[in-house]
DNA sequence: CTGTTAGCGCGTTCAG
DNA sequence: CTGAACGCGCTAACAG
């Protein structure tokens, strides 16, 4: 129809190859970043100088059509309220666009651990065509959807790993974490200790509470209560079960929540009940937040290794869509135990 | 090359024409949402049929290609950590999934208020041909590059307006936001107040400033310090601002903050300091974040209405998207005043 | 209701 | 070093 407007306004490469007296292929290698060495250094820099003039801009989705490739990689995330989902995702794209892929576009995509919503969004990504897909939502039961959508596309697991599928993936060793706010519990002289668990289906926090429990046992340390376990890791119900740890009988004096927004409801809940951090309860969140530094009481965590998680699931794309093998495979990071006021 | 392995496992529209002994259009039709009754009611159901069993999806940049169309919209947030920006993300994702458009996919952008990471989002999401864009990070700088890319797509505003460019957008009336809460320190009889200025750039932050500082005037309250400005609206910056409150004289006994985080780390301060909110100081907070609910001092906050503006950015752009014209325009809807337990 | 034909805008052969 | 021709996978226009 009325095309003509915005034609003027931007050229195609046709259009582009018409003003220049060039033919489209000329245009499109001189463009181009690995072919441009194939045409004339005069009529390269002529075509990239009129190409800016006019403002041309490649239709993406055209090259992605005939190339193969889209330069898009979907990414799933389960909560992006969620700082540390937020912050490996800065880190991967970061990563992606330092390294090999400058110009590959991050399709971005929430579940909120919803298995329907998952399946759409891997239907989605194959659409479109994505290069490859890197999920930090996975759990258990996408086993199935997972494994037949890897066959079309590399799909590389972030932060959570996965039961019954091995693919490529970037961990933080959870367990190990764990362990270490159970023995720094222990070096701190606590008996009576207690856990506040995020849902089991995150494998992330099943190792948390394994690693811990074990250290537990092997230091005498004494769990009560021995599970108790939120529906979500927020802040609301860190505050909800504060309860429960009362009540408990002998009470627990220091306290392992499975993330911060837990731990920052608990140390709420507590100081409100006219309990005080960390005389009356130590406690010990995981990962870091922003949040964890700037309270009146500083709170005690375990340092979620982001960054290398983050680095290493970008560098298992880009070497995946580059090469199509599997030549690195997956890496588990160490976290480390911050110990501030709270404990 | 070897594609054999993967065109047998996904077959694309002509295979699947094939093995049905049918013309590519008539699969195509039978396969679209809008067209498909122009196809023979068996002949549609057998297609579909075999679509699904033999998993055929459909190659979503091809279609693009062709129609011109690719229903993706370019989605610009200046930071991915800000509950305010998220939670009117899936407001308008959701909206736009439910109403006309339900297998658009967002490509979202972060810019970190970056002049030249906005140039280059907005490049990125012209060259992949999106259908519209919706800025959430809009800025006076941007001025410039908002229009020229205005020229080519649809853009729409959400969150913040901008000066010297009439975009269609959804807002929030956060002069009036900021004059609630001036007039509330009024009827609690604070006669000394201030506020935490967020910066300046964001049209967000001035006109909460300018609605406050409206109101007292009229109701005969003083501000003091009578500017206080942050560099970035956040819990660290909150903490750190509290001490020139403490300083000056007379001292104000109600605090009004840019938003919740700010709010969060004065109330941080104070309660380390010894003082007592709401007792010593008053604190409002803006946003009305998840965080500022649970607190041992509930937050009095300013409610954003994020479903409305998040809705009408959608319909916006939906609308946009359908006929290509201004029908509906910019809309702001108002926020609400939360009174809890620190004023 | 279905088939035929013709591109969408690029990148990549294969010649010259 | 450049031009000519082809096709990526799909949908729209036009016939029948």
């Amino acid at each position: 129809m009325k095309k003509d407007s915005s034609r003027s306004s931007r050229p195609n490469m046709k259009e582009l190859a018409e003003a220049l007296n060039l033919d489209r292929s000329t245009v499109s290698r001189a463009l181009s970043e690995d072919k441009s060495h194939l045409v004339g250094l005069e009529t390269r820099l002529r075509v990239r100088e009129a190409a800016m003039k006019l403002g041309y801009r490649t239709d993406l989705t055209a090259a992605a059509l005939r190339k193969g490739r889209t330069d898009t990689v979907g990414i799933i995330v389960s909560d992006l309220e969620n700082e540390i989902f937020i912050t490996v995702l800065r880190q991967i794209m970061a990563e992606l666009h330092g390294t090999g892929l400058p110009n590959i576009t991050p399709l971005i995509g929430e579940t909120r651990d919803d298995l329907s919503a998952t399946r759409d969004l891997l239907h989605r990504f194959l659409s479109r065509r994505v290069d490859a897909i890197i999920s930090l939502a996975a759990s258990d039961d996408q086993a199935d959807i997972l494994r037949s959508a890897a066959e079309q596309v590399p799909i590389v697991l972030a932060i959570r790993s996965i039961r019954g599928i091995d693919l490529p993936s970037a961990l933080c060793d959870d367990q190990a974490g764990g362990a270490m706010v159970a023995a720094h519990f222990a070096a701190r002289g606590h008996k009576y200790v207690c856990q506040v668990q995020g849902p089991v289906a995150a494998a992330t926090f099943r190792n948390r509470a394994l690693g811990f429990s074990h250290v537990c046992k092997q230091s005498g340390l004494v769990e009560v209560p021995s599970s108790l376990i939120v529906r979500n890791a927020t802040t609301q119900e860190g505050r909800d079960s504060f309860a429960s740890i009362l009540n408990a009988s002998p009470r627990p004096t220091a306290i392992f929540a499975h993330n911060d927004s837990i731990a920052i409801g608990l140390v709420e809940d507590l100081r409100s009940g006219g309990f005080r951090c960390p005389e009356d309860f130590a406690i010990v969140g995981f990962n870091n937040t922003q949040i964890s530094r700037v309270l009146a009481i500083p709170l005690s965590t375990v340092d979620y290794p982001t960054v290398e998680v983050g680095r290493h699931a970008a560098r298992l794309v880009s070497n995946l869509i580059e090469n199509r093998d599997y030549a690195w495979k997956t890496s588990v990071f160490s976290p480390s135990l911050l110990v501030r006021a709270s404990s």
